[in-house]
DNA sequence: ACTGAGCGA
């Protein structure tokens, strides 16, 4: 097998060191590839095997995480001169290693030339049929391509929608201009600049409007008063403080204006100003449906938000010896940092299921309990320690591992005949899975697959 | 199910 060589390249500028990037001034260590999305099974040898083929490489590096050698799904591929670096990316980008497509880009260490958000364009309504380098080749001719990739389902299966980075404003500019709305195998895409979620709504909420709300009103305000502060915006058709039955105010009003220039001019002067010391809330009236999606789109976010901070801090323990509680095994962990939570998982009737939950503060500190108390005897039995899934991420992984699972054709299979003759699963066309150990039908492996990933 | 993630020795 080939040795991979591990000498690194100085990190220095010069003719093969940092190079001037394309328009936009940003800086690329040309020679050094960046090699993101990979499976977590790739390893350094078969980054080596792979990009040693199209030019001799300085060196590779699957990235791990120091405590559990864990893959971190990216990596680097150093080269001797930026040639060879430009043509192992683009004959290599999007070459499925374990199955799943790599992306590779430039070296580009700063984070904040990463970010700028600037030049993404987000395309959608694309045929299922086109894939990373379809979508690549379609874009490049409008400029030079940072990054770009089609979202696929944990199956690979394109979702329709994608992503093209390009180095500068104008090309992407170029490319909607020139893209959006054309025919792509038959099917009419959309491309349009990436905007966040929330800058979508933003713009959403830009659309024309008449009525408008406005909350946080002292008791004594008027219709009135309403009238008199709203009507120096624009013709106003009404102004009405809303009041319960006793007719006390309810401390909130709409203003409809006759037209809706004038509305978002209000909202605009008027929205957080105080009037008798009471900051008003002034905004778009908004339906009672419009508004609970709203905060239910809100509440969601902020949960997902808080998932993605505790994301690595918290460990999934089994194998725990029935006389371990919540204390003992809080107690154990602690050494490691600050436990925010701590649960022995039981059943119904009390009894230990052997499992349980630690969450740190940070992921550093759950990295190293992990590293430290995985395998550790612990009264009778080695203690197995994993870091948390997420039920969406378990999912996933069984989806893909189901995924994973060719049919072999009994012909190109091995001759040794997995079951006896008459055994149940021989009359169908195919079977699933590596030969299982057992002579278990073959169709059972799939359902209990699939009996996991349904519940 | 339809608007992202991503950088070391």
């Amino acid at each position: 097998m080939a040795q991979i060589q591990v000498q690194h390249q100085a990190p220095v500028s010069g003719p093969n060191g940092v190079a001037p990037g394309a328009a936009g001034g940003a800086q690329f260590m040309l020679t050094s590839l960046y090699v993101g999305d990979l499976d977590v099974t790739v390893t350094d040898e078969q980054l080596y095997q792979l990009f040693s083929q199209v030019a001799p490489v300085a060196s590779v590096r699957v990235c791990r995480d120091l405590a559990s050698g864990r893959s971190l799904g990216y990596g680097y591929v150093n080269y001797n001169n930026l040639r060879d670096a430009a043509r192992a990316m683009d004959l290599l980008n999007f070459t499925p290693l374990n199955n799943k497509p790599i992306r590779v880009m430039y070296s580009q260490r700063d984070p904040s030339l990463r970010k700028t958000g600037t030049a993404n364009i987000f395309i959608k309504n694309l045929d299922k049929s086109i894939d990373h380098k379809a979508l690549h080749d379609t874009f490049s001719s409008f400029g030079n391509i940072l990054s770009c990739k089609i979202s696929t389902d944990s199956f690979g299966q394109s979702k329709g929608y994608g992503f093209v980075q390009f180095d500068n404003e104008e090309s992407a500019q170029n490319a909607i201009d020139k893209l959006n709305g054309m025919l792509i195998n038959d099917k009419q895409v959309y491309v349009g600049h990436f905007l966040r979620k929330q800058e979508r709504e933003t713009a959403l909420n830009k659309a024309k409007f008449n009525n408008v709300y406005v909350k946080n009103l002292s008791k004594s305000t008027t219709d009135e008063d309403l009238k008199t502060i709203f009507g120096e915006y624009g013709e106003i058709t009404s102004a009405v403080v809303m009041r319960d039955a006793d007719g006390k105010s309810k401390c909130f009003g709409f203003v409809n204006f006759e037209n809706a220039d004038d509305a978002a001019k209000a909202v605009e002067a008027l929205n957080g100003k105080k009037f008798d010391d009471k900051e008003w809330y002034v905004g778009k009236a908004q339906k009672k449906s419009e508004r609970e999606h709203e905060l239910k789109a809100q509440f969601e976010q902020t949960m997902k938000e808080a998932a993605d901070k505790s994301q690595g801090a918290n460990l999934y323990i089994k194998n725990l010896d029935d006389s371990i509680g919540d204390e003992t095994l809080k107690e154990l962990f602690s050494e490691f940092g600050n436990i925010t939570s701590c649960k022995v998982m039981r059943d119904p009737s009390g009894i230990s299921k052997g499992s349980g939950f630690v969450a740190f503060s940070t992921p550093e500190e759950a990295s190293r309990a992990l590293a430290e108390m995985n395998g550790k005897m612990v009264v009778s039995k080695p203690l197995y320690v994993a870091v948390a899934q997420r039920k969406e991420e378990r999912r996933a992984r069984l989806q893909a591992q189901f995924s994973q699972m060719r049919p072999i054709i009994p012909s190109v299979a091995p001759r040794m005949p997995m079951y006896p003759a008459g055994a149940p699963g021989l009359g169908q066309q195919f079977l699933y899975g590596q030969a299982p150990p057992a002579m278990l039908p073959p169709q059972v492996i799939y359902l209990e697959s699939l009996s996991i990933l349904l519940t």
